[in-house]
DNA sequence: ATTGGCACAATGGTCCAACCAATTTAAGTG
DNA sequence: CACTTAAATTGGTTGGACCATTGTGCCAAT
């Protein structure tokens, strides 16, 4: 018997599984309610009482918004909205290989190039006066936090790109760069024990500044471009002290 | 009364829960049997009773690397490997809110521009010789399926890009991009009702091509600026033809 | 009035045993 | 050999129990 030819709109059968009902439900709830994050949603027991599914069903679903980031559990508490969910969002998971060698982070550094400056211009483009005031005030966190310490404060420095990112109006870009951030800085304060990393980027920060301020992409651009070079050249530094310290050993 | 101020070096302390233990001899266990992609993972209750657990832990462990993507559970048939796994991995869910409109699709081609121009660069400075061959090739492919079917082919233009991406000598380039090229084509084949989608993108392959093959990193960045800048226009083009529909009705 | 200790309730984490639903495999049947 | 059918396998779900951690209120000591 041979199968009839089935016209090609027919998709496959939208089968959704109970997780995903369950899930469905909570954000209707999570927005009904108008929670936000670190608001603290219904306990597993009365979720699965009111959905009418078993405590294990809601919990596989809640392990999956954990892993998605939206939500955090704590035990003996409660569980917490950890971040703003509503029905059309897109969830990507991004798997990254890391490592602590000096070409991993090289590679680090390489997305950064291409994303801070293209942050940059986006940001020179479309800033408010308010969006540039902000940034602003980052920016003099930043420098007194430098005067006071004689170094870059990690913290106060991220804030500042943190608030480029968030004017650039597109919120991928601080999501991804926050991983390679992360990737860096995972394993050494120091990275590969260079003491004062990142001294050389300080006065890029304010000349970047000046350039979104200005709503100048051009000189945005090149200003990110150098502020990620001086890292960058830290970095190759670094490489070279260790290769000299294993040579001597 | 006054808290007193608190060393910031205080951080919370790491409790590695039981689900993670599971992943860790998980991954273990998967790269000492050396399975690749595609590969069936033991039963959840074997694992359950190899790693003394219950069951109910394995899954929810299994639960959070389906939701990675990382694995691909069937029912009465297996639980299968679907992407390559090894200890020294960063997991970062991206999240984009409003997944369709014109804003969020334009917001994964903000990141494409920096980071394919940035790879571009990278491809002229560093490919081999086998390398551009290996290009050249998919290229190739490319132009017989677009003369063959007269318009872009999806599949033969992302192994292209592919090969550019991966003779950059940086595997974050890959992972990233192919996240957002799955945002972008993850609810519509034809994005915004544009049927011949990346149609005008089509000659840019080549002068690409020829960018790297010359070893021309400027000429490369370029080209693939103006790569990108044709899927935008596309964009653009769908939007406006939405807009002007929405008028009509 | 503040602090510290204590018991108790609330909540997420784990476990077990059973059953359901989809798939695969093997036996049976013409 | 082709097809059907039954059984075994495997992930999905359920209910109930207990453990570990946290939050809260009470109470005594200071």
């Amino acid at each position: 018997m041979k199968h009839l030819v089935i016209s090609p709109i027919l998709a496959p059968v939208h089968t959704p599984s109970r997780d995903d009902a369950v899930l469905l439900a909570l954000v209707d709830f999570v927005t009904g309610e108008g929670l936000r994050p670190g608001d603290r949603l219904p306990t597993e027991r009365v979720l699965a009482e009111h959905l009418k599914v078993s405590r294990t069903t809601v919990r596989e679903a809640l392990t999956r918004w954990q892993e998605l980031g939206l939500v955090e559990r704590r035990q003996g508490s409660g569980t917490y909205l950890k971040s703003a969910v509503t029905r059309n969002m897109l969830h990507v998971p991004l798997t990254l290989p890391s490592g602590n060698d000096f070409n991993s982070l090289m590679h680090t550094l390489e997305i950064r190039r291409g994303l801070e400056a293209e942050a940059a211009v986006l940001s020179a483009e479309r800033a408010s006066d308010e969006d540039i005031a902000f940034i602003e005030q980052k920016l003099i966190q930043m420098e007194e936090a430098f005067h006071a310490r004689h170094g870059m404060s990690a913290d106060e420095d991220w804030d500042f790109h943190l608030a480029v990112f968030r004017t650039s109006g597109n919120p991928l870009f601080e999501q991804i760069i926050a991983a390679m951030y992360e990737m860096f800085h995972r394993f050494w304060e120091h990275p590969l024990g260079v003491r004062d990393f990142g001294h050389a980027s300080f006065p890029y920060h304010r000349t970047l500044f000046n350039a979104i301020a200005a709503r100048d992409p051009v000189a945005a651009r090149a200003e990110a471009l150098k502020l990620i070079a001086t890292v960058e050249d830290d970095l190759r530094r670094g490489a070279a002290n260790l290769k000299k310290q294993n040579k001597k050993s």
